[in-house]
DNA sequence: CTGTTAGCGCTTTCAC
DNA sequence: GTGAAAGCGCTAACAG
């Protein structure tokens, strides 16, 4: 009928007495540092063991003394996204004050990889951590394996950069991503067949060309009457995107999903609103993106989008903080809680 | 370029001696305590402001000594949803100790209001917190507001009672989830006109109620060419849900989709496959419930089920662990990190 | 009403 | 290699 799930709460002296040993020593072992002989390392991570024992957080965290350094490095440019995060990131400056956290935001440009490579290089030594959108590039890489090296937990936020000796990604599985982008188009289309226009940013992003392979995945094997048209590259920006959209709305009649793979939301819109009052008797196109932005929310709200994949900025955010908190503290990570799902967002569930 | 988030660490001391007064006294007007000249009370209240001071939480936990003991009040039965909470917490218990923080496990009849109202009161004075999956009735809230008045902080889990003086509510929106049911139903029928059909464990209940009432909203106002049957009343039990539903599918050939409530859902699952073996012309009937589990998982994966309603379970334990803590410690709650989604899941984004 | 003081359980010098 | 001891910034007695 009750249960506990929690253990005695002895203390390093306790552990310290039972293997006849000093404070200081087993602290050593604790941490591994070296200067130990391997069998008093023994005997102290038996005592320890045997009591399943652990070490209170508030306490070492006191002890230590210094605060702790963390950088997160974002895109400098105008991305709603990204804006989102280090909103949410300020809005946790009372959590991190208490806990004597500093976190430093550092803005480059991340789609240059010789730029964000050399910011990266410029943080070496003084961090802790460091949070990074990072670009999929042999000198980023280097540049996070340099900072390894030097010390620094690292993360990257976002956009992953799987070969590198990143400690932790905190952010989605992109293919995951676009085949649930697929199965909405497909299903919300309701049957009909017809054609299928993809706009993304650049095919070239690690991140907006995955999201692509698993949409083509789902929509080959699941929806045969649908047919993907070739990809358009609107850069993220909202005119090109519409110009593109329009015309290829203008050439085929027979559109009857859209799939929005990056940002540019606004002209992509906009494409599809002109198109849908200036030829009346057309069916409504079926409209999936990403995220939950301010525009998104309302286009869902008016019905002009049907569905937002998004990853939660706020979880992202304060995920990230954790992790480094955890790799810091050498304290293990709660990989369930840290793991940033794909969140389907329609208008009755919007957050 | 770069922008710092967090402000200079001073410490009480730095306030006390900013404001003339000796270290207790700080201490007396951070929590509030009574014996202290309002005019002191100002001066060092000023002080805090004018540095906007933040204690260290490592500090003040240690300095305290003695472990916070939390309970978690959930119901009795074998209900996966509940045991997949449960596990969570487990999954926690490192956690939890390097805090130490004690989580005791209380199991009960919690659909019986003597009964659960019973158990809450034996809880009273000897807890920190208390989380409890409550039934909304007259004797679950005195007892609750009982619980409060004895000092403890209480949480609602999962089912709400929002009439009691509870400090949060950690769940979901259950209108919101019936209308986001309602939606999917609507669109994944896909234009098609008929019959839709609707399970619950008991109308009784008040998140089962909730989240019909949301269903019907949507489907009233956005699906004209859909009509809602009467609700089922399955108990959330397999076997009457099977033969209500095969009943019910027995009567009436023109039934496009079904809305499970509650649980029973293997039954539910039964009666839709054993009518389309038998049936071989009849229309696939879009199929939506609620939570993701071992079966509902399985289902999605065989298309048998088309999406899940889902509250993060490990999401809920965690968030009612975390929300305790703050309420327990003075700090304010990050909001938008304890709130819990209505999460869609459909094959391609299980978590 | 206000101040003094002894820890809480670690980490970190510095000695041996 | 190992140990002793001085704090870290608070809280909680107790004393005035």
């Amino acid at each position: 009928m009750a249960e506990t799930l929690t253990t005695a709460a002895l203390t390093l002296k306790d552990i310290a007495r039972e293997a006849g040993v000093s404070l200081a020593t087993v602290d050593r072992v604790l941490h591994n540092r070296p200067g130990v002989r391997p069998d008093t390392v023994r005997r102290v991570r038996d005592a320890i063991e045997r009591n399943s024992f652990q070490p209170h957080v508030a306490a070492a965290e006191l002890a230590r003394g210094r605060a702790r350094r963390f950088a997160f490095v974002m895109p400098s440019g105008p991305n709603p996204f990204m804006q989102q995060i280090e909103a949410y990131l300020g809005e946790m400056t009372a959590w991190l004050s208490a806990r004597r956290l500093n976190v430093e935001m550092v803005t480059t440009d991340v789609f240059d990889a010789a730029v964000l490579a050399a910011s990266l290089e410029t943080l070496s030594g003084d961090y802790d951590g460091v949070a990074v959108v990072a670009l999929d590039h042999p000198t980023v890489r280097a540049a996070i394996n340099d900072l390894v090296d030097a010390g620094s937990k690292v993360v990257t936020l976002v956009s992953d950069v799987p070969s590198s000796r990143r400690h932790h990604y905190v952010g989605i599985d992109n293919i995951a991503a676009g085949r649930t982008a697929g199965a909405l188009v497909g299903r919300l289309v309701g049957g009909r067949s017809g054609k299928v226009a993809v706009v993304a940013g650049s095919q070239g992003l690690r991140d907006h060309a995955e999201r692509i392979f698993g949409f083509n995945q789902v929509m080959a094997s699941e929806f045969p009457d649908l047919s993907v048209l070739p990809v358009l590259e609107g850069r993220d920006e909202d005119e090109r995107s519409e110009q593109l959209l329009a015309r290829l709305l203008g050439r085929h009649a027979d559109i009857v999903g859209l799939y929005n793979v990056g940002a540019g939301t606004q002209g992509v819109a906009q494409a599809l609103n002109n198109k849908a009052l200036s030829e009346a008797g057309r069916d409504k196109v079926v409209f999936v993106g990403h995220d939950v932005t301010a525009l998104t929310r309302r286009l869902l709200l008016q019905g002009v989008m049907d569905a937002a994949i998004s990853q939660n900025p706020g979880h992202e955010a304060r995920a990230a903080v954790r992790v480094l908190l955890a790799l810091a503290r050498g304290e293990p990570i709660l990989r369930e809680q840290e793991k940033i799902r794909i969140d389907i967002v329609m208008r009755d569930n919007l957050p």
